[in-house]
DNA sequence: AGCTTGAGGCTATCGACATTAGCCAGTCCA
DNA sequence: TGGACTGGCTAATGTCGATAGCCTCAAGCT
């Protein structure tokens, strides 16, 4: 029998592309096996359990969000980053809604833990957002909480259909990105 | 054998509280019914499925939050009712998240079921708290999206314990209120 | 009261999964 | 070339949802 030559990179990678492609719910061991051509015991040579394959694929999305966010916020400051971060992010979890549900379903499981440093730097991404806007350093924290609230609640609302008249839901994003906008512009004063 | 005089209702019931002790993800059919002090196969003639379970739960959660957030906003407008009744929801999902959790799995049939209607009434109970901001009716339904994202959003980061600094959620709940009502007043000119 | 009947328990069993144990061949390095 | 480790595999276990089929309790009729 030749050897299929896995890594947990490889592993990794298929998973995740699994859970893009089934939803992270239907994501099996059994799955990701058939995808690799090789039997589901084999994956527990490179991963030591599947809690341990979502952990490592939500490290992956985690890099990979804070990739996104990164990429369109370059350069820009105040209103434009905080619009082009948020279109980022959004664009990234409708093309990987799986990834971006394993990222909710880790948790890190210490300051060592690689998954500890890549939500740091989705933290850090979303800061950047914020960079432009004159905020109270008092009400910092706030904000950044806001975003979250707001990025993650339309993010995993539309994921998990939950706009039923689904007419204009793009207007809709752009309206809500145009009020948080406003809002932060006015904390200003 | 003592018959345990088991009824679909006491079957969602179990199973809704139990969801709320150990956490939606961990809900077996196992544990209903030792809960109940009677074999799993049994639950079987009173529910169809585990499934069919979950969504009993999800319609009965959908009343308990239309009911509170109606309960809280009653004879309130405007920041008021605004106020009351994102505290009312925020109150709900802390104290029954399993069942909020039950409420985001599960998605409605049909016209005819019960989950349309309960889901209904929640989306009325949103509607109310925008009532007494002169909002523009084009916009509406992107103010109610906003509610929803906002509520949702902050409602599951909170269960998932998404905010680690942890120190004052209180206040950024409050704060984030506080944000939301302000851009609301703001829109009415 | 006794009989009938159906609903609501139960045991046994199946199938899907995650996971572990233990075997065996391929590959790589001395 | 010859170990020895690595990475496949088969086999088996335990958990959980779900189904089949039995058996008894209890309500209602005669």
């Amino acid at each position: 029998m030749p050897r299929a030559g896995l890594t947990p990179a490889i592993v990794t990678d298929a998973g995740a592309a699994l859970a893009d492609e089934v939803g992270f719910a239907q994501l099996s061991m059994g799955l990701v096996a058939e995808r690799l051509g090789v039997k589901t015991p084999s994956l527990y040579k490179h991963v030591t359990s599947q809690a341990d394959l979502v952990h490592r694929i939500a490290v992956q999305a985690a890099n990979e969000l804070a990739d996104s966010i990164r990429d369109a916020t370059q350069g820009r400051a105040g209103s434009e980053a905080f619009t082009a971060g948020a279109q980022a992010m959004r664009r990234y979890v409708k093309e990987h809604p799986g990834r971006y549900a394993a990222g909710n379903a880790a948790s890190p499981a210490g300051p060592d833990d690689p998954l500890t440093a890549a939500l740091g730097r989705v933290l850090a991404s979303w800061a950047a957002m914020l960079h432009g806007y004159r905020i109270d350093p008092g009400q910092e924290i706030h904000a950044l909480r806001l975003l979250r609230t707001v990025l993650h609640g339309f993010a995993t609302l539309e994921a998990a259909n939950g706009f039923r008249i689904d007419a204009d839901v793009e207007d809709s994003f752009t309206w809500l990105v145009d009020f948080v906008d406003r809002g932060l512009r006015s904390l200003d004063r």
